[in-house]
DNA sequence: ATCTTACCCGCCCTCTGCTGGCCCAGC
DNA sequence: AGCTGGGCCAGCAGAGGGCGGGTAAGAT
C-alpha cells in the first residue's frame, strides 16, 4: 500500500477526480508505440467542469505522468483526474491547505490522510460514476513540468466495487461537509473571472490497458495566469473567453466546450480535444526527408506530397493536379466557376480568396502596413516591398535572353525584349493623329499633351491664328513653315526668319555691330566676327575640314558636306550620312569612320602635310607631332594646308 | 482517423500607368 | 549651334490573378 503525499500551500487548489471502472470504450488504445492514448470517456458534464477547470499552459500539457502500477485485472481500472476546480479558499472556507494523501484500500476504501491542512472529497457524477475530488492548494513552484515528475500519486489498486465506491463517494463528500461540484458550478464560474492570478491544474489519471498495472496521470489543463511576482503570459482573450463561455453556458440548451486559452468552442467533445492540441507544441509527426514535424499525419502525408510531386486531385476540365482538395477548389474557382464569394462592400470587386479581397480592401482604406526599413515608402503588401527593396539593393533579377541587359521587373524586360528584338512589335496608333508611338503609355502621354483641351489660347507665333488643342496648332504653324514670311522693305529680299532679315538689313543701313576686340575690325553679323576671330587670333581653334569622300572636296560643316553628298553620293559615306535616327555629331562619327573605310583624307596638317581620315587634331597628337598639333589649323573650306596654298 | 472545407500567408506573375532621362528632329 | 518638344526607354509602383503550402475545424 502506498500513499499519496502532495504538498499543498498556497491557496489555489485541485480537484482529483477518480472515475469507476471504466468501460472498455472510455478506455485508452493501444498505439504501435505501446502508449496508451486518452480516449473519450467522459460524460459531457464532468468534461464540461473539466473545461471550465481553467486555461492550459503549453509548457506542461499533455505530459503523462506515470503512476504506481495498477491491478492487473480489468475491473480495476480507474482515471484519476487532477483538475482544477475555481473554488476560492473564502468561498469554501478553505485554509491552511497542505498535504494529502490518498490511499486506496483493500475492499474498495479510500484513505485519505491530511497530512497537514487539507482537503479531499468524493462525488458522485452523471451515470453513476465514482468521482473523488481531492482540493489541495498548489504551491506555485511545486507545478511546473519538471517538478510535476516530483509530485506523485500513489493509488493502491485493490478490487472496487462501484457501489461500495459510491458509498464511499458519498460518505467521504459528506465528510467534507462540501456539496456537489455542479451545484457551484454557477458560482465557480463567476468566481472565474474575479481570479486573475490563480493558478489551475488539470491531470487525468488513467489505468493501463487490460492486464496493465500502470495508471496514467495526464496533465490535461493547466491555467496559469498571472503571478504577484511572476507574471506570465496569457493571451489577452482569455477573459473574454471566459465571459463568452459563461454566457454560453447558462443558457443550457446545448452543451458546448469551451478553450480558455481561446475563443474556440465546440459542440464535439473530439473536436474540443483536437483544438487543445493546438495550445500546445506537440508535433509527433516526422518527416524523414525534411525533419519538419507536423501535428497530424494527414498534414504529414500532404508534405509529403510536396516532395514527392504526388498530387491526388486532378482538374476535371483542364489537366491541372494539385496535393489537396482545398487548391483544386480554389482553381476550380480561378479557372472554371470563377465563382467569387469574397464581395467589396465598397466597389465591385470581388475575389475567390479572403486574402485577395483584404488586400484590394486596403486601396480603399489606404492601409500600408508593410514599412520599408530604408526609406519611407511603405506598401499594401508584401510582394510589392519586396520588389521596392531592389531600388535599394540594386538587384536587377531580370535578364534578357538576347542582349542580356539587366532589369529590375519582369514586365520590364518583357517590354525591352517586345520592342528590341521582336519583329512583330505592336505598335499603337493615335486616335486623333498619324502618329503611331510603341507603347501605349506614351501614346497616353502624346495624346495629354498634344490632343488634350486648353482652356488658354495657343496663339500662332507667325500669325493671328488661336488654337485650344496643341496638335492643331502645330499642324497650323508648319504651314508657315516654307513662307518667307520676312520682306525687305528696300528690295525684293525675303526669307524665312527675322533674324536673317535682320542680317540683310544692315546690308542697306551698313551696320558693323559686331567689332573684332584683337583688330577692331566690324561685321554685320555675330557669327561671321566669331569666324574671324578664330581664324586669326586665335591659336588653339583647329578648323574641322569635312571631306567629300567621292571628289575630296573639303567643307568646314559637316551638314555642308552632308548637303554635298545628297548631290554627290558615296556608297557608305552617304549611307551612313543619311542614317536616320541619330544625332549630328553621331552622324559626324559614322561619316568620318566610314570616311576612314575608304581611305578618304579629311583633313592636313598644314605644316607636316600629314592627313587624316579624322579631322581632329588629337589624330595629329596621337601621332606623336605634338608640335604641329599647337600651331597648325587645317584648312578651312579647303583640303589642302595652308603651305600649300 | 480521415476527408473536406476554410483560412491564412507567401510568392510570383501580369497588366497597367506614371515618371524622368535620353535621343533626335526641327526650328 | 543652341533650344525645344516629342518619342523612346527603363525604372518603379499600384492592383490583381493564380498557385503553393501550412493550419485548423467541421463532418463523416
Amino acid at each position: 500500500m502506498a500513499a499519496t503525499e502532495i504538498s499543498v500551500l498556497s491557496e489555489q487548489f485541485t480537484k482529483i477526480k477518480e472515475l469507476e471502472l471504466m468501460p472498455e470504450k472510455g478506455l485508452k488504445e493501444e498505439e504501435e508505440d505501446g502508449v496508451y492514448r486518452e480516449k473519450d470517456h467522459r460524460s459531457p458534464g464532468e468534461l464540461e467542469a473539466e473545461c471550465t477547470a481553467g486555461a492550459l499552459q503549453d509548457s506542461v500539457l499533455e505530459e503523462e505522468l506515470e503512476l504506481v502500477p495498477a491491478s492487473s485485472e480489468e475491473s480495476e481500472k480507474h482515471i484519476l483526474t487532477l483538475q482544477t476546480a475555481p473554488f476560492t479558499s473564502e468561498a469554501f472556507e478553505l485554509q491552511d491547505l497542505s498535504l494529502l494523501s490518498i490511499q486506496q484500500q483493500e475492499g474498495g476504501q479510500v484513505m485519505v490522510q491530511q497530512a497537514g491542512p487539507g482537503l479531499l472529497w468524493l462525488e458522485e457524477g452523471p451515470q453513476q460514476s465514482l468521482q473523488q475530488y481531492l482540493a489541495i492548494s498548489i504551491q506555485e513552484e511545486l507545478y511546473s513540468l519538471q517538478e510535476m515528475e516530483v509530485l506523485q500519486l500513489h493509488l493502491l489498486e485493490d478490487n472496487v466495487l462501484a457501489s461500495e465506491e459510491s458509498k464511499l463517494a458519498g460518505s467521504l463528500a459528506e465528510s467534507a461537509g462540501l456539496t456537489k461540484l455542479q451545484e457551484r458550478q454557477e458560482k465557480e464560474q463567476l468566481l472565474l473571472a474575479e481570479r486573475t492570478k490563480e493558478q489551475f491544474l488539470h491531470l487525468g489519471a488513467m489505468p493501463g490497458d487490460k492486464g496493465s498495472d500502470e495508471i496514467f496521470l495526464k496533465i490535461s489543463n493547466l491555467n496559469v495566469e498571472e503571478q504577484e511576482d511572476q507574471p506570465i503570459a496569457v493571451p489577452a482573450n482569455v477573459e473574454k473567453a471566459k465571459s463568452a463561455k459563461n454566457q454560453r453556458q447558462t443558457k443550457g440548451a446545448k452543451r458546448t466546450f469551451c478553450c480558455d486559452v481561446c475563443v474556440f468552442t465546440s459542440s464535439r467533445m473530439s473536436s474540443f480535444h483536437r483544438h487543445m492540441k493546438t495550445h500546445t507544441s506537440e508535433k509527433p509527426h516526422l518527416c524523414h526527408l525534411c525533419l519538419k514535424t507536423f501535428r497530424t499525419a494527414t498534414l504529414l502525408r500532404n508534405h509529403v506530397n510536396t516532395h514527392t510531386g504526388t498530387r491526388p486531385y486532378k482538374c476535371s476540365d483542364c489537366n491541372m493536379a494539385f496535393v489537396t482538395s482545398g487548391e483544386l477548389v480554389r482553381h476550380r474557382r480561378y479557372k472554371h466557376t470563377h465563382e467569387k464569394p469574397f464581395k467589396c462592400s465598397m466597389c465591385k470587386y470581388a475575389s475567390v480568396e479572403a486574402s485577395k479581397l483584404k488586400r484590394h480592401v486596403r486601396s480603399h482604406t489606404g492601409e500600408r502596413p508593410f514599412q520599408c526599413c530604408q526609406c519611407s515608402y511603405a506598401s499594401r503588401d508584401t510582394y510589392k516591398l519586396k520588389r521596392h527593396m531592389r531600388t535599394h539593393s540594386g538587384e536587377k533579377p531580370y535578364e534578357c535572353h538576347v542582349c542580356h541587359a539587366r532589369f529590375t521587373q519582369s514586365g520590364t524586360m518583357k517590354i525591352h525584349t517586345q520592342q528590341k528584338h521582336n519583329e512583330n512589335v505592336p505598335k499603337h496608333q493615335c486616335p486623333h493623329c498619324a502618329t503611331i508611338i510603341a507603347r501605349k503609355s506614351d501614346l497616353r502621354v502624346h495624346i495629354r499633351n498634344l490632343h488634350t483641351y486648353s482652356a488658354a489660347e495657343l496663339k500662332c507665333r507667325y500669325c493671328s491664328a488661336v488654337f485650344h488643342e496643341r496638335y492643331a496648332l502645330i499642324q497650323h504653324q508648319k504651314t508657315h513653315k516654307n513662307e518667307k514670311r520676312f520682306k525687305c522693305e528696300h528690295c525684293s529680299y525675303a526669307c524665312k526668319q527675322a533674324r536673317h532679315m535682320t542680317a540683310h538689313v544692315r546690308t542697306h543701313t551698313g551696320e558693323k555691330p559686331f567689332t573684332c576686340l584683337s583688330c577692331n575690325k566690324c561685321f554685320r553679323q555675330k557669327q561671321l566676327l566669331k569666324v574671324h576671330f578664330r581664324k586669326y587670333h586665335d591659336a588653339s581653334f583647329i578648323p574641322a575640314v569635312y571631306k567629300c569622300p567621292k571628289c575630296d572636296k573639303g567643307f568646314s560643316r559637316w551638314s555642308n558636306m552632308h548637303r554635298h553628298l545628297e548631290k554627290c553620293g558615296s556608297g557608305q559615306a552617304k549611307a551612313a550620312a543619311s542614317g536616320k535616327g541619330r544625332t549630328r555629331k553621331r552622324k559626324q562619327t559614322v561619316a568620318k569612320e566610314a570616311a576612314r573605310r575608304d581611305g578618304v583624307i579629311l583633313a592636313h596638317c598644314n605644316l607636316c602635310l600629314l592627313g587624316s581620315g579624322d579631322s581632329h587634331a588629337s589624330v595629329f597628337q596621337g601621332a606623336g607631332i605634338a608640335g604641329a598639333c599647337h600651331h597648325a589649323w587645317l584648312i578651312f573650306m579647303g583640303f589642302y594646308h595652308l603651305a600649300q596654298a
